[in-house]
DNA sequence: CATATAAGTTAGATTAATTTAATATATTTA
DNA sequence: TAAATATATTAAATTAATCTAACTTATATG
């Protein structure tokens, strides 16, 4: 009964949970536009969600967030953010790249595989080599990759 | 025409090439046992997959990889062992945790992330910091996941 | 308040991936 | 070589995700 809903639905999920953040509500056009979808395929995915029990849905009704959906989004955000920071402060990717690769990766990587890069982070930090720049300097250094 | 094919598609044609290495060819039963389906859905891979120029496909005949097939999979095997490098070495997971999130992220991670992540790998090996136990410690010192 | 516009949904198709069940093709072996 | 077995394919369904086009419900404004 577990089972992780998929990485498209999980995305809808977000951009519903970002939308509501920022304004009171998301509507079906707003979340269209942030998916860079049609409307109908929204109205498809919160049939979806609310199946899953994440959102309270019904028809053109205003959506919520469910307990179950709150919950899922707080650990979503914890798995962005921890990607982000990798991408971001060790291998020195700039902030857009980050944030798209970031969004993606949150919703394919194991939990675990999360958890201990966000351990990896960490340690990085406790020592002062977070965010360092010598392989900053080692990737200047290289020469353009090879197209083999 | 460039599009990248599909994450499942890809592991077909994996399963193809190591099949065709370790044995002289690929049959549709020894597909179907690697990639826990049915032998019906291999027929049905491999009729995509032979619209997408990947392998020399017709009924009834065994499979082989076209050369845009055989440069796809010589991609591929390099991005598996990049990350399979940073899980096993920098992230410190065990052989078999590593082998498989590998087997998946190498298909879902950008091209870009996988060769920068590469790169650091190298740069951790330059500097002798390649699987040492520093981080292993760090781990170990850390209190279980808290299941918040 | 009546209607034009915007927002939301439904219906019907399509594509990828999968399954089961039936059929076709090869291969083995008696 | 003919029958039994194993291998491969097709047909028909299913599910997720998407689209276009048509229809419905709200909202706004003249």
């Amino acid at each position: 009964m577990k089972k992780r809903v998929s990485l498209v639905l999980e995305s809808y999920l977000e951009a519903i949970a970002v939308l509501q953040e920022e304004h009171g509500a998301a509507g079906t056009a707003m979340i269209a536009d942030k998916m860079q979808c049609k409307r109908s395929s929204v109205t498809s995915a919160l049939r979806r969600l609310s199946e899953h029990g994440l959102i309270n849905y019904q028809p053109y009704k205003p959506v919520t967030l469910t307990e179950k959906g709150r919950a899922n989004i707080k650990k979503l955000d914890k798995y962005h953010a921890a990607i982000k920071k990798f991408l971001l402060n060790v291998l020195a990717f700039e902030e857009e790249y980050a944030e798209q690769e970031a969004c993606k990766l949150e919703h394919q990587m194991l939990p675990e595989t999360i958890e201990r890069l966000s351990l990896y982070n960490d340690f990085l930090e406790s020592r002062g080599f977070l965010e360092n720049d010598a392989f900053k300097l080692y990737i200047k250094g290289e020469p353009e990759e090879k197209k083999s």
